[in-house]
DNA sequence: GTTTTTTCGTAACGATCGTTACAGTAACGA
DNA sequence: TCGTTACTGTAACGATCGTTACGAAAAAAC
């Protein structure tokens, strides 16, 4: 009995979600939300709770309906498989939609309001810096025949900053540096090595 | 002339910078800066101009006193080694405050203000959760003869989890597709093969 | 048709955000 | 000693944050 919902309760839930996968948690303001589900404030209360209940609501949903490709990812024959299935799954998800790159996870704790832009922007800027510096190092490494004519200097710095990323999102998320270690002793035993 | 400045700068800096660190640019609140610094508002704003400003004397900060192994870990005399100085030196400084985990310029947009902890706990136990699935998987592969007997699943699901999250910060930082590619398959050019 | 129940939108809540007048105070030059 | 200059802290600014009373509106129940 009552009135009916006059919104479709799936497509907020969609429009939220890109909210938070631009904007992060804290960055998307109810403001935001409601011009983008076209829902007022009082009708997002009564039909998903706080801002972090919704906010778990949306996280479920992404996980059910964008990352689906970790269950594939498990049932494949091998673990280099699953490994190579995982990285292009995501790959293909964090370069999908050029509105919200990256992961909504990630982001929602990376992104943030627009006033911050400048400061995000300074952040990508400095470690831009280090990614330059490793890659000029690398190809000095190549000329000087201690990397392979293979090698290609660029793929290695931004594989470096990769894992150095992952690790200070781990060592955020409580990882140990025994972890730490030991993911670093992995990345390195791929490292290509001198021809000669 | 004038009056002289009543507290030092540079222990100012240092204490907004374990601000910045553990709570993040948005995070920081000047209630938090005038607690940690013991100097009220209008000094630091005379002192150092915006948040914004004052944030990022503290990046340079932190880059010229605590991320001082990237200059040295360029002088190493092969790739490897490079690679090798740069994360122990990353490790050692993510872990090195229990009070202020992680890098500060990723927490700089990664960490956020206290009321947001719920949520940020929230997205650790999800990417936990892909974590154990991994090493379970991956265990598996080990009992079946797809991995050798030396392979760690724990530090493999690690080591993979760390690249996919370096990807996605990289993803929303604007790298390109092709580059994250190149960064996925070095990643697995490291990957152990089935020892038979 | 009347009552009941649920939703809708306006409008406001208190709190906190970053920022800044402004008055009081201390150190310099003359 | 006086005037100038710069720093100190109180206190408040307007704006925005997440959240919610409350009355109008609409659909089911009787």
């Amino acid at each position: 009995m009552g009135r009916h919902r006059e919104f479709d309760v799936e497509k907020a839930l969609d429009a939220a979600l890109c909210v938070f996968w631009r904007k992060g948690y804290e960055g998307a303001s109810y403001a935001d939300l409601t011009e983008a589900t076209g829902v007022e404030r009082p009708a997002l209360y009564s039909a998903f709770g706080n801002k972090e209940a919704l906010f778990r609501q949306v996280l479920d949903r992404y996980y059910e309906r964008y990352v689906d490709y970790i269950p594939k990812a498990l049932e494949m024959p091998t673990s280099r498989e699953v490994a190579a299935y995982m990285m292009s799954g995501a790959i293909d998800l964090n370069t999908r939609y050029p509105t919200h790159t990256g992961c909504l996870a990630i982001n929602g704790v990376l992104a943030g309001s627009d006033e911050a832009e400048p400061v995000r922007q300074a952040l990508i800027d400095s470690r831009a810096v280090a990614e330059i510096q490793l890659r000029e190092r690398f190809e000095r490494a190549k000329a000087e025949g201690d990397l392979p004519e293979t090698a290609k200097p660029a793929a290695l710095a931004a594989f470096l900053l990769a894992v150095l990323h992952g690790m200070a999102v781990q060592a955020k998320a409580g990882f140990s540096r025994d972890m730490l270690e030991a993911v670093a002793e992995q990345a390195l035993s791929t490292w290509p090595s001198k021809s000669s």
